[in-house]
DNA sequence: AGCTACTTCTTGAAGCTTCAATAAACTGAC
DNA sequence: GTCAGTTTATTGAAGCTTCAAGAAGTAGCT
């Protein structure tokens, strides 16, 4: 069957600068929070997450959810930080199953100190070059692509597969 | 010092909305291809380049520059792929220190067997949601991040850090 | 030739992610 | 209340990536 469709050149193209933009902007980014906060990027955006919440606290499975890692993850991933002694589990009063990840004080210091310097390297590689309105386009397409991943109905399992 | 210059709103919304994108995206494609294919995306990325160029071979540091990945990274997952009798190491000819990847002819026809089920995730997950200028437009913005991380004069090194 | 500086690629260990399996608690239907 | 089915979170092993170090070859300079 040759009913095959594939990309189109302009498609091709496209794909091709993504995946090249994306890989080198996460080795980026990694490396400089690496560097510079001990950490890598996804670590550094759970205690940024957290930063930002009421509380400074939030559900396992909600933090997964916002951060768009699998629960597995981030079982690991709070461990880790636990012993940095960045975060702190708490378990949850209304779900016995559940934990409270809460951002220590040690964890919020951290994110201030490191902020500033993970958004220069996230302005100068990407909104320090793009116009007003690429920003905007970028906003958009990501969101297209966001919301047909775990889309409306990607649904038997809690949220993501 | 206050001369700190933070992301705009319209900015961090579209960060965001990006790092969502991005971070679901590339899971998705990862397990698509971990199910379909046995590898995680950069090792297919790493197939697929290869099975587009004359003489299906290159050497190491050129297949690392062109998916953006470091050598020490592409050792590692050329040892794996030779493993699976997808790829083949040979001593290049014209430099002593220097390997060529070459990809078997089962490497070829994992490549031909798997790339139309991997055309279509992308498509669906991209490109069937976006108008043509939406594509067009993710190319540029693409070009441009990708541009500004290894640099004209990103230099010293090979070609990252 | 000999020397220094650099490039190419590999290696092993440590850290991170995935996957499948598990324990524990909640939910709803009976 | 109880049972089956679901949800929450964790665990350990296997696989992948990063990092620093190192072996081997090249290049240029004297």
């Amino acid at each position: 069957m040759n009913s095959m469709r594939w990309l189109t050149e302009d498609e091709q193209a496209a794909w091709r600068a993504f995946l090249q933009a994306t890989t080198l902007l996460e080795d980026h980014l990694d490396r400089q929070l690496q560097r510079d906060a001990g950490m890598p990027h996804m670590y550094y955006a759970l205690l940024s997450t957290l930063s930002e919440t009421p509380g400074r606290s939030m559900r396992m499975t909600e933090l997964a959810e916002r951060t768009k890692i699998t629960r597995s993850r981030l079982s690991h991933a709070v461990s880790r930080l636990e012993g940095n002694g960045w975060l702190r589990r708490e378990s949850c009063p209304s779900d016995r199953r559940g934990q409270v990840v809460v951002l220590t004080d040690a964890g919020y210091d951290e994110v201030v100190r490191t902020a500033p310097g993970h958004v220069d390297a996230v302005r100068a590689a990407i909104f320090d070059r793009l116009t007003d309105d690429q920003t905007a386009q970028l906003a958009e397409i990501s969101r297209i692509i966001a919301d047909g991943l775990h889309g409306p109905d990607g649904a038997d399992v809690p949220w993501l597969r």
